[in-house]
DNA sequence: ATCAAAAAAGACCGATCGGTCTCTTGCGGT
DNA sequence: ACCGCAAGAGACCGATCGGTCTTTTTTGAT
């Protein structure tokens, strides 16, 4: 009620958008196949009938889910970049962005990267939202080999620096060390692998 | 036939080992909750009976495939690392190994490197063999936090390395590189960021 | 306040889930 | 060659799966 009023939500606009986010932290921390339609009805607190309302299938369910746990991160960096302007300091502000991952209790990424772990429960089993997976890392490398180029244009970057090889660096080793810190529910991982990735940006800039 | 009498082992024994090998390739690939009993029957050739024969619950036949396979992966590092001295080259023989995952289509290991699907999926869901993949990624680090210390010892590795967060970076750079190769069934990623280790290996040693 | 349309409830469906149990088969020690 | 017993087959079980459909409730424009 107050949240519909605020955010001019219709009754069925505000139902399917708590039925994403339920269901996206479900399927985040459980996984696709892991998670059934009554773990969602328990935690959204609906019956089949309101469920099935929204989205034709469980499927659809999914997919609808990662893109609306997607537009949420993709929220977060935008926030994160706004100002910076430093090629430096849009990739260092990236990296930030991924210590939600153990600082905030953010219960939508309770369960770690969505990226990560639908990339790797789909790649084998599902090959439409292993392709959601695809077009989500793309979306996160153009960002990067972007502030990479543009920063070779300021000459903020050094010339010899491949974007690609960047770009694959910095998020595998983060991809990986978020998987570390999910394991041993230690942050330290992370914070190792943001601390070497500190000093292997700073290797990139052309010093002034 | 041949197999058993060159292996002296009983039908039973082969059995139990071919229930093993297809059933820790299907997990790998499907995931613990996304492959069922029925998959492993057709897998196997084998009815119930002649699985439950052997183990007792989905879930003990689960745990015994980590077992199997992780048993696979570690005498692979046992072979690869025969011979080498040189801290250096024990790192480098390590992540040759990881090169398996994209050159060797290896039936076992193509659903990508089972120590971090099991890590991703259990998590969350399944205490049991989430501590499994806790001890083989202790397993894993402890080898390179001997090798990185005991080069240090020879003077070989520079004295102010820390060895856990080599471990960590190693391991998550590789890890999420494998993630991304398989996610988009191409493996530059995972050989950028082993051409990056190597480089980055390359400033921990002592020149002479 | 009315009321038609939208949303949600919940009974119901066949299929498949993990698991049990009885019966048959064939391995291997003698 | 025999035969006891482990190995495996396969019918069967209740529970739960994803999904459908009818009925009831709620919503929001008038």
């Amino acid at each position: 009620m107050k949240d519909r009023s605020v955010f001019h939500m219709s009754k069925a606009q505000s139902t399917r958008e708590k039925i994403l986010q339920q269901s996206a932290a479900l399927f985040n921390q459980q996984g696709y196949a892991g998670s059934s339609m009554s773990d969602i009805m328990r935690a959204t607190g609906l019956q089949k009938g309101g469920i099935y309302n929204h989205f034709k299938s469980k499927d659809e369910l999914a997919l609808a889910a990662f893109d609306f746990i997607f537009e949420q991160i993709s929220q977060r960096y935008s926030a994160a970049l706004k100002g910076k302007r430093h090629a430096l300091d849009r990739l260092r502000a990236m990296i930030e962005v991924f210590r939600i991952h153990i600082d905030v209790d953010d219960f939508l990424l309770k369960g770690g990267c969505p990226v990560l772990n639908t990339a790797i429960e789909s790649d084998d089993t599902h090959p439409a939202l292993r392709q959601k997976a695809q077009a989500a890392m793309n979306n996160w490398r153009n960002l990067i080999h972007r502030f990479i180029n543009k920063g070779i244009e300021r000459q903020e970057i050094r010339a010899d620096i491949d974007a690609d090889t960047v770009a694959t660096v910095m998020i595998s080793s983060l991809e990986g060390a978020v998987m570390m810190s999910k394991l041993y529910d230690d942050p330290i991982h992370l914070t190792r692998v943001i601390d070497h990735l500190d000093r292997y940006l700073q290797t990139l800039v052309i010093q002034s």
